[in-house]
DNA sequence: AACGATCCCTGTTGGC
DNA sequence: TGCCAACAGGGATCGT
């Protein structure tokens, strides 16, 4: 699943490929689902012949600066990704096909050429993700409706443990609404919780204030990590480093689809529970649903 | 307003 | 070997 890391990986691999370089060459699919019915003559024209200044991200969201509004934003949903063709020595694959180097990508929603030859592609084969124009990204939905950045803007202890003390939901579902804090996705709140020793199904208003402040540790440092291990390879999706090689923070999860394995502290079996129709995986012993 | 359930979407997987 | 239901989950939407 692509989340915060695997996001921040493609935006260094848009920001390398794209910044300072002029669109030259704008290719887009017919899908209105991922284009959200925006006609592609409109993108098209939006983006054709502008200098890309920099390259944004909050949450799992991900924008082109360009020197002329509106900008392309970008999210990717389940299976979404962006690619660049082996040739630049770059690459960054999602969507279950980090074996295959064709080029274009199967799935390709979207192809952009730069003046200096440069090439990306997004891709998204189970059609969740959405690429959007707009004019401030940051103060227009969906984006202005996120909450804080949970790697780069995350709040104080006492604004993000009233953030989550306040609520009466199950913590894993609070971690996954990206209103109070955005960019955690399944795979590193069950990572998160993990660490902090907290059980999935607490609701946030029993969360103690050592609690709130493990928690709040615990998924900085899960973020860090996973950046630094440039992102999560699963089965069905890889995310590749600039240099082509995979994400190797897969070996680093401490819970995620271990259901049924030792808890790598204790030995006691990992539980798989269903929350807001997401898996939860957690230690029950490491993890105690009594304070 | 907050919460929970349901739906969207489709490649892949696993059982028969 | 082939078929097909089940599964995956980020987010929107709807009912309570």
């Amino acid at each position: 699943m692509p989340e915060l890391p695997e996001v921040d990986a493609a935006r260094v691999l848009l920001r390398r490929v794209a910044a300072g370089r002029t669109i030259s060459r704008v290719w887009c699919a017919r899908d209105p689902i991922v284009f959200e019915a925006l006609p592609p003559r409109r993108f098209r024209q939006a983006l054709l012949g502008r200098r890309v200044r920099g390259v944004g991200r909050h949450g799992k969201h991900l924008w082109l600066e360009l020197d002329e509004r509106p900008w392309p934003c970008f999210h990717f949903g389940m299976t979404g990704g962006f690619h660049a063709p082996r040739t630049q020595g770059v690459r960054l694959v999602s969507s279950g096909h980090r074996t295959e180097d064709a080029w274009p990508p199967r799935f390709v929603k979207l192809r952009l050429t730069f003046d200096d030859g440069g090439e990306l592609a997004m891709s998204d084969a189970r059609r969740l993700g959405r690429i959007r124009l707009r004019a401030d990204p940051r103060s227009e939905s969906p984006i202005s409706e996120l909450g804080f950045d949970a790697l780069l803007g995350l709040p104080s202890l006492a604004r993000f443990s009233a953030l989550l003390a306040e609520r009466s939901a199950p913590v894993k579902a609070l971690l996954l609404d990206q209103g109070p804090i955005s960019g955690l996705g399944n795979i590193y709140a069950d990572e998160a919780l993990h660490i902090a020793g907290i059980h999935p199904l607490r609701p946030g208003n029993s969360l103690s204030p050592e609690d709130l402040e493990r928690l709040r540790t615990a998924v900085v440092q899960v973020l860090s990590i996973a950046i630094e291990n440039g992102g999560t390879s699963l089965d069905d999706l890889a995310y590749l480093l600039p240099d082509g090689s995979e994400g190797e923070n897969l070996d680093q999860l401490l819970v995620y689809g271990r259901a049924d394995l030792p808890c790598g502290n204790c030995g006691t079996p990992i539980e798989r529970i269903v929350i807001r129709a997401r898996s939860s995986h957690f230690c029950p012993q490491c993890q105690p649903i009594a304070p």
